[in-house]
DNA sequence: GTGGTCTAGACCACC
DNA sequence: GTGGTCTAGACCACG
């Protein structure tokens, strides 16, 4: 499976869930047409309460981004794909703008913060790596 | 004044208190020993509940940052200088962590990234003077 | 219940809270991993305003007594047992030192104060049966 | 002089200084007729505000223990003494019931607190011995 | 149902 | 004026 939530994230649990679903259909790992993960299966599978999964869902129904099909579940939707890549980069944006206005605030120099991203990133691909070969 | 809330920030608005008087004292725009600004002025500022700002500076009174002077309001304790600048990068590479996780498991590739950071620069550092001046 | 606060008492309701669920913890009238009571039935027994039970048990999760689980409500920690048994003597230690030293104080001799605490003991000590038959 | 306060002793600064002249009327340490220290002899001794010694004194006027004496100050009246001792044990009995009780249901048995009080007494004893010299 | 947060307004003790 | 506590009532996210 693709998704991964963290309860401790800051984000609540069903924001996780709809971004990544966001996400897994940008990247293409959830092709337009492919059935999403059942409600059941994806909350057995990140230990989730099922009404949580279901919220998530609710609102990417709302959004357009998974369509019901009848007695089969939700499907990606065929815009989904194109509405998805454009999204990606905004929401990544909006965090990433707040986070770093904070570090500059923080008193953290410009310099500061580059090394500080700099020394993050090696650790982000190492893990980037080890969840492409989990997959 | 140096503070400044937003309530869709995702984080609590106590929160955003407590972290940005914790970067106040690290900077040196609130001295040891200086009064913090009292609840009823802050929440008056901040357009905030009197209780929202009270229950930020009890946690800060209860991690050492801020003494009760009876009577008088709350102190920048004489420590709190230092325990706030160790704090600063621990609590900004968090928040930054994450996000960049995000970013890149968002399908948004290592140099695609590094191009954001540096387009979302500018507009900070602009910020930042302004805030400055505005101060 | 096995929770009674007196507003009269000089401590904060909220503190006897406190005071009462880390005693109820190291006696094991409360064990490990089991629940607390909710928020809002310990609210509604005592009499109190939710908020005041709510800050009592956050309290408690800092001091690692109580843990949080999601949507579920709030369990005794399993460190916890050991800690309250430590804590509870000192607890009780400062109050007690204070009252002996302000009886002295009062010209009450060592012998006086003797005899008052003996004489009071058998009132305690029923009151103590009443309460653990009533439970 | 024979007082002392102690702003964490969790009873109000004004109260103690109540109780303390009380127990000073009582022991004979005041007696009938003596002028009290003066308001800002008092404060400043205590390192308090004169407010709050001036709350104690108007109590103390309002219970009939301190009598003004026009022009010179405030006396400890005449019926004073026998008030105050009455009252004494009274005063040191409510907090101690308390204590005791909440020391038994915390899990402490009777032996340990026969014990733990037995422990405190030497240190309070010595304690008393200093302050009699001090004075 | 659970806890977490916020608002509005009150009273108290202390300076 | 200051902080500290409490009440009452609301909304949110999660199970």
């Amino acid at each position: 499976m693709f998704l991964h939530v963290d309860p401790d994230n800051g984000l609540a649990i069903y924001d996780q869930i709809v971004r990544q679903i966001k996400f897994a259909v940008a990247t293409g790992a959830l092709p337009a047409g492919e059935m999403a993960p059942s409600v059941r299966e994806l909350a057995r599978e990140l230990a989730v309460n099922l009404n949580t999964v279901s919220k998530a869902y609710q609102q990417l129904q709302l959004e357009g981004v998974l369509e019901s099909v009848r007695g089969m579940g939700l499907a990606v939707a065929s815009g989904a794909v194109k509405q998805c890549r454009g999204e990606r980069v905004r929401l990544v944006q909006e965090r990433l703008r707040e986070v770093l206005w904070e570090a500059r605030q923080s008193g953290i120099n410009a310099d500061e913060l580059q090394r500080l991203i700099a020394s993050e990133m090696p650790a982000i691909e190492k893990k980037l790596v080890a969840k492409l070969k989990g997959k």
